[in-house]
Parts: structure tokens; sequence; C-alpha cells
DNA sequence: TACAATTTAATTGTGTGCAATTGAATAATG
DNA sequence: CATTATTCAATTGCACACAATTAAATTGTA
């Protein structure tokens, strides 16, 4: 079961990156947004979760979590007040150096299987796109 | 990024099987409950989470509202009056034919990709395995 | 310019997931 | 046999995830 493959293996990621995102204080969705914004500062709600495959059900009360923290500032587009752009605080650019460490014990725990995490990858990249594109048959 | 490529399958594959499992009226988790009690009724709660690494913070509140919904019957066992085991009921067990045509549609979304699926789904059982061992690094 | 349609974020309600705790039952040990 | 340790299901609390709705702002159009 395919389906199953992906909903365990998940788990199991979240289950492994628990006690690596714990000296940061955050989840793994937080740490999925931050990865986003410590490339792309400023996003709004929406470009977030496009990239996330999340929507505002989701991500607003995340970041208002993260800014409860401090760690992020919501902030009202002046352009479109529709939109509400998120911009990390200093504290929030500060997490990135701790979360060094991070990428780097998925890196040790996957060592020697590169190629094998490459086609997993890719894989996985097409099965998401080819589910969507067949939602509705 | 292997682990969002995983998460985001995920949630793709959780999409995809909503408008299908609508007619049977259950979520996705609900459904891989339905699977396995298909092929083995009566099992323990604990059995139950270990075959879907789930806990019983997880599997005691999803089965009772299949019991709500007199899908399945709670019953605590006489021999360990600590476990509790999972049976179906006859609508339980109806569900099965009205769910046949769920892998079918699955099966159509991925077509003429048989080894890509079989190759995924042997890596990402690989890749459950390594994390769970790495845990504690 | 009016006004209808669309876009955006937030909110509400339901259903997972999981850590930590509780309480009951069983197993292990001296 | 009595006590301790373990196992199991349930509960509590927190954090996603998403459908559906709401309200405000913008865009499209007559």
């Amino acid at each position: 079961m395919l389906c199953f493959a992906v909903y365990a293996a998940g788990h199991a990621f979240t289950r492994f990156y628990k006690p690596r995102l714990e000296a940061l204080g955050l989840t793994y969705p937080q740490y999925l947004v931050f990865l986003v914004l410590w490339e792309s500062d400023g996003l709004t709600v929406k470009a977030l979760g496009d990239k996330l495959f999340l929507d505002s059900g989701t991500i607003t009360p995340l970041v208002k979590r993260l800014e409860a923290r401090g760690l992020v500032r919501r902030q009202r587009d002046d352009e479109d007040e529709r939109q509400v752009r998120i911009f990390l605080t200093s504290d929030g650019r500060g997490l990135r150096e701790k979360a060094l460490s991070v990428p780097l014990a998925v890196g040790a725990a996957l060592a020697g299987e590169r190629e094998a995490v490459d086609t997993l990858r890719d894989g996985l990249h097409q099965l998401r796109e080819q589910l969507d594109a067949r939602l509705k048959d």
C-alpha cells in the first residue's frame, strides 16, 4: 500500500525531527515555515500557504503562536490590505544558526543513501503532482 | 528536501482519498482502521496501533466515533481486562464492498507506473525503518 | 461610477496525532 | 504471598490540517 507507506514515513519523519527541534522550541510545521521565511522574508499568508500546501486555517494560528513568542511579526500590506505579510524578528532570524544542526542530523541518519534519497524525493514529487492532477476523476 | 516531499505527498494522498471516502463517510485514518479490521477482526487497541504506528491517544477517540455510528463494537477482553478488542458490526463488514472502488481509483490515478510505485513504496518502507532506527543518535 | 465577482485572512467546527498522566489489571520479584 | 514493576486503555492538553463560512478589500464589468 503506497498510501500507507507515505503516511507512515511522514510520521516517522515527524518523530525524528521532534527531539532535534526541541532545542529551538519548534514543531515540524513551524520549522517548515522558518525554512521558507529564512529564504524569503515578508511573504504573505497566501504565498506561504502555496509553498507549503497549507491553507489559512493552518497558517494563521501557527504564525500567531510564533508571533506570541516574538519570532515573527504580522503586518497588513499597505498596497493591498487584504494581505498580511509575515516578517522575521531578529530572534526569528537568530534561530537560523541554531537550526544548522537539524539538516545535519537528517543527513547523518541517511548517510550513504544519497542516490536512494534523491530517487525517493523525485518520485514523491511526481506522486504529489499525479495525485493532484487526477484529483477530480 | 526529502522530509517535505514526504510531508506534501502525504497531504496529497489525503486530499485524493477524501472525495472517494465521502460515500463511506470515513476519513483516511478511519479507512486505514477498516483495512486492518477487514483482515483481522477483533484486534486490541494496542495491536491496531502497532499496525498503524498510532497510539491509544489517536486510536481510542477514532474508534469511539466509529462505535457511535454502529460500525464497530468495543469489548473488554475477558482473559486480560486491560485490553479492549475492536470488533466489526455487520454494518462495518458491509462497508467492505462499498470500499472496493477506492483502491481502484488509486490504481487508475497511478496507472502505468507500477514499477515506480513499487520502488517508492519500498524506499519509503526503508526510510521509515532507518529514521526509527536512528531516532536516538 | 455602481455593483457584482473575486481574492484574502480569519474564524469555526471536526478530526487527527502525540506527549504526559491516570487508573486498573497483570506480571515479576523477593 | 506481598510488593513492586510493567502493561494497557483512556484522558488531558496542545498543535496541526482542512472544509465551510465570514468579512473586508480589490478587481472586473456594465
